[in-house]
DNA sequence: GCCAACGTTGGC
DNA sequence: GCCAACGTTGGC
């Protein structure tokens, strides 16, 4: 299959880019939502993925790449189903691509970020994701 | 199986 | 701090 592209939201507070960056490898845990399950469960190794910092920043800050595809949640109950990847940093975005710029462009008003606010893991289609990339070269959009 | 109440997330 | 969106729970 093609390479897949997602964007995983995470509160800065609890686990920002830096953090992923400095320990080199990451396991993105916590996800408590049945869409996003379904969304980590169909990732691959290989794919790519936008880290978005939620409530602060509220901007796409860097490129990562899944590295080992789900297991079950060792912070979950036992039985429970829910599931983490792992996940590497790529690099950093030359410019964050904020989420008033993302909404303010046409090109890239249908993505799962806007249409549903709350879903922490979303696809991003390929056209999205070179146009995400494309504003990311240029300061604020 | 429906629907109201409630909790959580996230933007503003 | 407020509110909208959405998921979950519980009564019927």
């Amino acid at each position: 299959m093609a390479k897949q592209y997602w964007l995983m939201k995470s509160e800065p507070d609890a686990y920002a880019w830096d953090q992923l960056v400095k320990d080199g490898t990451g396991m993105w845990d916590g996800v408590r939502n049945h869409t996003a399950k379904l969304n980590l469960m169909a990732m691959k190794v290989g794919d790519e993925a936008l880290f978005y910092h939620s409530n602060i920043g509220k901007e796409c800050v860097g490129i990562m790449k899944i590295t080992e595809t789900a297991s079950p949640d060792p912070t979950a109950e036992e039985g429970s189903p829910w599931v983490i990847v792992r996940v590497a940093p790529v690099r950093a975005l030359k410019h964050p691509v904020t989420l008033a710029a993302i909404k303010a462009d046409p090109a890239l008003a249908d993505m799962d970020l806007i249409r549903q606010s709350r879903l922490s893991v979303g696809r991003v289609t390929p056209a999205e994701w070179k146009h995400i990339l494309k504003k990311s070269e240029k300061p604020a959009g």
